[in-house]
DNA sequence: GTCATAGTTTAAGACCATGTGAACCGCAAT
DNA sequence: ATTGCGGTTCACATGGTCTTAAACTATGAC
């Protein structure tokens, strides 16, 4: 029976397909993270790297999640960008190695204060500015400036909120979710 | 001038084109929407619907954002659906009409407990599954089965949080999220 | 009955995101 | 210089989502 591990597991960290089981996990990772507006497959990587607790190369992960070259590389580049995984190269060795973040504030951290505080800020302006087109109107109704008001100050909540939210949370309020990390044992 | 209200508005709710600001606030709310995986057309449709403050006929929408009579039909059921406007009928008018939803805890209550809860759940159960097989494995390492457990743990603890929230948030601890409603004044 | 209006459903097409495969770059070994 | 290998980039294919246009249903007026 072809089992999990092999014997020397160092330089082969996945060739042919995933075992049933860690299809699984991948996938479902896969799946969370594709509704938080990512790629199914960044999240794929991700998870296969946190499984293995270790660092694979390029063609260990192609081979495991059954990916092309060029994707591959892209997955590997974007998840860099969004701290989620690290590239490592050992001394002589002639390949990267990518091994997965697992402080998970960390990551989220990333996401909001690149992503959502923009997207939130912008709407920000956008309704500041039709505030101000509309009082310059003269036959614009007390109650829709109104109405545009709250919508400008609830923006402007959510958007301080999110600053409070990154600039505290790695102090972490948020015990539950360092719960990924490799804390006591080994090592 | 061109100004935005007319004599008798009544029977107009935006025949036309929008104003810039108008559309201003509109985009801006679509775009907001977009990220939180919704159509942005959905978004556009809300927003159009809370700055008028009043209950518009499906013509009306379709005119003032420019969409085809079945978009908008689509478009109003699905937002019916996730309670984010609601759908009148006065008595002898023979059309519907569409008015926002203002109260936010109720839509993202919704949204929360229909998508996202189902979609930890669903990650959850499958990190189970993957458990229970891996266990069956003979030479998965402890590691890795350890990162396993941490994984489905985080899930459980998320889903829990989740289901606090929206069982609590009812009764609004989050005060802010009330903003866009029409509490005092008028009427 | 016919006609008109309001709304729904559907097939077809436009559009966008993602992955592929091949060409390409850079480097090291021979 | 040539070959091999890791890695990147790019044009194109593929697949899914959204929108439209048109057919269709329902209902009320005449």
């Amino acid at each position: 029976m072809r089992g999990y591990a092999r014997e020397h597991d160092d330089d082969d960290g996945g060739v042919g397909t995933l075992q049933p089981w860690e299809a699984l996990v991948v996938d479902a990772v896969g799946n969370l993270i594709e509704f938080w507006n990512f790629k199914r497959n960044q999240g794929r990587v991700w998870a296969l790297l946190y499984l293995r607790g270790r660092a694979l190369t390029a063609a260990q992960i192609q081979s495991a999640l059954g990916l092309s070259k060029g994707a591959v590389s892209m997955l590997v580049r974007e998840l860099e960008q969004w701290c989620v995984l690290v590239r490592v190269r050992a001394p002589h060795d002639d390949a990267w190695r990518f091994a997965a973040e697992t402080d998970l504030m960390k990551m989220i951290g990333r996401v909001i204060s690149e992503r959502e505080r923009g997207i939130v800020a912008s709407v920000r302006e956008d309704l500041e500015r039709a505030e101000r087109l509309a009082k310059d109107e003269h036959d614009v109704p007390r109650e829709v400036l109104d109405r545009l008001r709250r919508m400008r100050t609830l923006a402007v909540f959510v958007e301080r909120a999110l600053r409070v939210f990154v600039d505290t949370a790695r102090f972490d309020a948020f015990g539950a979710l360092d719960m990924l990390r490799d804390k006591g044992a080994r090592h």
